[in-house]
This record gives structure tokens, sequence and C-alpha cells, in this order.
DNA sequence: GGGGGAGTCAAACGATCGTTTTGTTTTGTG
DNA sequence: CACAAAACAAAACGATCGTTTGACTCCCCC
């Protein structure tokens, strides 16, 4: 099977054993769908890997299915929560421009895969884009629907000549590339050299530049 | 479990009793890898949606993995194959547009989702860029890194004034965009009173109108 | 017309999956 | 301290996984 070993993992995950079991389940769980998606990773990997007994987490979470959930719930709300923080500050504003609302977007994705520990998340978030699934779709339409009906107003705000659907189909197309772009599959990988911060800002730079140029285009 | 279950597709696999055995496993992997995912579309689903028996695959193929990467193969040589024809056409030439060269990347993959079938192959695609296996993106290197090279050079002759470091990032979110609305996740569907050619036009059209500006950006 | 590989088939293999059960330990509270 | 609830642990459950086996059919070629 498409199985890579476990051991080849390479690096052991960082098992914080003064965190409660429910934490320590989120985090394992979070690392192992990202690395080998939600069907792929069992629930005795995952509860090795979390140090506990394979029983909790249907005793915790029910079932496998509301693991998932809640992994998403977790850095969902994160992200929701400062993405609307970022982008109160500058909305409606007379002198925000296209720059600012795509930072308010974009850096509050890049930022989570620094702190928290939520970087692998934005590969699970382009995981359930591919899994395609009815049920997810549904789920991220309402945990995200809102957040994003307020950024597509303030885009359309700031593009007052754009039509109704090329507004949906830019914000579908920049959300796309910066999904793939986080989700570190592309070339770019950052250099030994430049710190994790420093990669983190080139990143969210050139994210909004070229973003800014795609959504503006005549 | 995440199963939804296998009544609900809601539509038959067009199973052409007339192929061989092995076009008609091919066919239903490519359709059930996208649904379904590469772990989650079992044989015995995908030997009863093709019309064959369970032992066929691994008769035919050897393994499940072998037949992971003969679907890979297949649509990605034909995807190739029209990138580089289309592409040849216009590299090099005095005339030739950003838009050209976009087109040519742009359009063989939307028309595989319309003939040949190969429409949910973007699907698999969006997977294995999700599935971040390091296997799978030594193949995709091996059989897809002469063609982005070729792309490359030519968008380094239209773009003379992008650094190396520029020009790949634009790249690789251009494919992230691409991928994303060719994956359907999109908000974006069509609608029933625009054909499916009519559809594939405007889609195209904005991919292009999108990645020319946020690949020329300033 | 008979030998032989190619193809198909039902059946079974061991492994692993998510989940449940049952019993024990720990924790909080009166 | 005693008692109840919460948490943990070990073992087993039935289901399903990819793969293998061995027999049976078909068809081509000597």
């Amino acid at each position: 099977m498409l199985k890579r070993s476990f051991d080849s993992i390479g690096w052991a995950l960082p098992v914080n054993s003064s965190a409660s079991t429910k934490e320590r389940i989120l985090t394992a769980a979070e690392a192992l769908f990202a690395q080998r998606g939600f069907e792929g990773a069992s629930l005795r990997q995952l509860t090795a890997a979390a140090g506990v007994n394979l029983a909790a987490v249907n005793y915790h979470f029910g079932s496998k299915d509301n693991l998932v959930e809640e992994v998403f719930k977790r850095r969902l709300d994160q992200l929701n929560a400062r993405r609307m923080a970022a982008l109160k500050q500058v909305a409606g504003q007379p002198g925000t421009t296209l720059e600012d609302v795509l930072s308010a977007f974009i850096r509050p994705a890049l930022d989570l895969s620094h702190d928290g520990g939520g970087g692998l998340f934005m590969r699970v978030l382009a995981r359930a884009f591919a899994d395609h699934d009815d049920s997810l779709r549904k789920f991220l339409s309402e945990n995200y629907g809102h957040v994003m009906r307020q950024f597509t107003a303030e885009f359309a705000r700031l593009l007052p000549n754009l039509s109704k659907e090329e507004l949906y189909w830019r914000i579908d197309l920049v959300t796309g590339a910066l999904t793939h772009a986080m989700s570190g599959f592309g070339i770019i990988q950052r250099k030994s050299d430049v710190s994790e911060t420093t990669h983190r800002e080139q990143t969210a730079a050139h994210l909004i530049r070229f973003a800014a140029a795609g959504l503006s285009a005549p």
C-alpha cells in the first residue's frame, strides 16, 4: 500500500506530557492528518503518537469523525478571529488599500504556521479542499462563510468596477493560490540562511503583491 | 467513519463494456480516486464499479500502488503532450504575449475535463498535492519537470525584469490557483443555462486574465 | 485437435481498521 | 473516610482492507 513507514517520519511529535489528554490528541491528530490524510492516519498511530490509550479518542470525542471536526474547529476559530480582527481595523476606512485587506486575509493564515504549532493545519485544509466532501463543504461554509462574506464586501468596495461574478472568481483564485502556497507543496522552500520570520514575511509579500495585481486586473 | 455511502454518488459510472479490462479499471480508478482519495477508494468498490473481478487489479497492475501510478501517468502524458504542443506554437516568437503562454498552460488542463473523461483527474492531482508524499513528489517532478522548465523559460523571456525567485514564486501561485479552480472546490459552479463548452471558455478567460495580471505585477 | 499461456473467477488469507466492552484507577466532593 | 463520577487501560468485536491462491474457461498456434 501507499504506506510510508511510521518510523520514516524522522521527527518525533512533541508530546507535551503536561497537556491534557484531549489537547494531546488534538495536537497529534493535526500533525498526523496533515501527513497521512484523514483516512490514512489510524487511531492507533494517532494515540501512540499522543501517548494516550487507543480508547481515549472515542471516549473524549465520540468518534474519529468528531475528532476531525474538532481539529478543524480549533484552528478555524483561531484563524477566523484573527482575520476578523485584522479586517476590522481597515474595513470601510477611506485610506484603505487592496493590499491592506489582502494582508488581513493572508497574514493570519501565515501566522498560524508560526505560533500555536498550527502550521500543519493549512495542509489539512488543502486536503479538505481536495476531499471535496459535501458535509465538510457544508461545515466549512457554516464556520467560514461569514468571514468570507465580510472580506468579499470589502473587496467589492475597493473594486467597484468588478462584476459580482468576476469578484467571486478572483477571490476564489486568491484562495487557491494561498492554500497552495501554504500547504507547502510548491517548489519554494525556506532556505536555511533565512529565519522563519523573514521567510514568512517574504511569503506574505509575494502573495499580497500577486493577489493585488490579479484582483485588480483590467 | 468519514464514509459517504457508495450509493449516494448518484450517478453510475459509464462502464464501457467494450473496453478492455485494463482500461475499465483505469477509468473507474480515476473517478473513484478523485471522489474518495487513494486510500479511501477500495479495490472492491473500484472493481465493482468497473465491472471486473476483484483480483483483476493485482493481476493487471501488480498492486494498488502501481495502479495509482498508472492513473497518473495516463493523464499526465496526455496533459504534457498537449501543453508542449500548444507552447511550441508560441514559444520564442516575437509577437507572443503572456496570455498566449498562459493559454498554452491552462487550456489543455481545462480541456482534459471535457474530452477523454479526464475531468476528475485534476481533483486527483489536487489530492496528490495535498498528500505531499515525497515519492509522489519525485514522480511528478520526473514526469512533469521538463514541461514546467520550458514554460518557466518562456515566462522568463516575457517577463525579463523579474528575478528568478520572483518568477518561481508567481508561477507556483498560478499553479495553485489553477489547481484549486479546476479541482472544483470553489464556489463557482456551472449554471445550468450555460453549456459546458461555454463554461470552460469562461473559466479559461478568468484564469488567464487573473494570472497574467498577477505574473506581471509591479 | 490438443497443448499452453492469458485471462477471469470465487474464496480465503492475515493484517488492520474504528469501535465497544469491561474492569480498574484516579479524582473530586460531602 | 466514603462514595460517585470521570478518566484510563486492556482486550476483544465485527468489518473491511490489499493481496494471494488454485481452479476453470477461453483462445491462439503449433
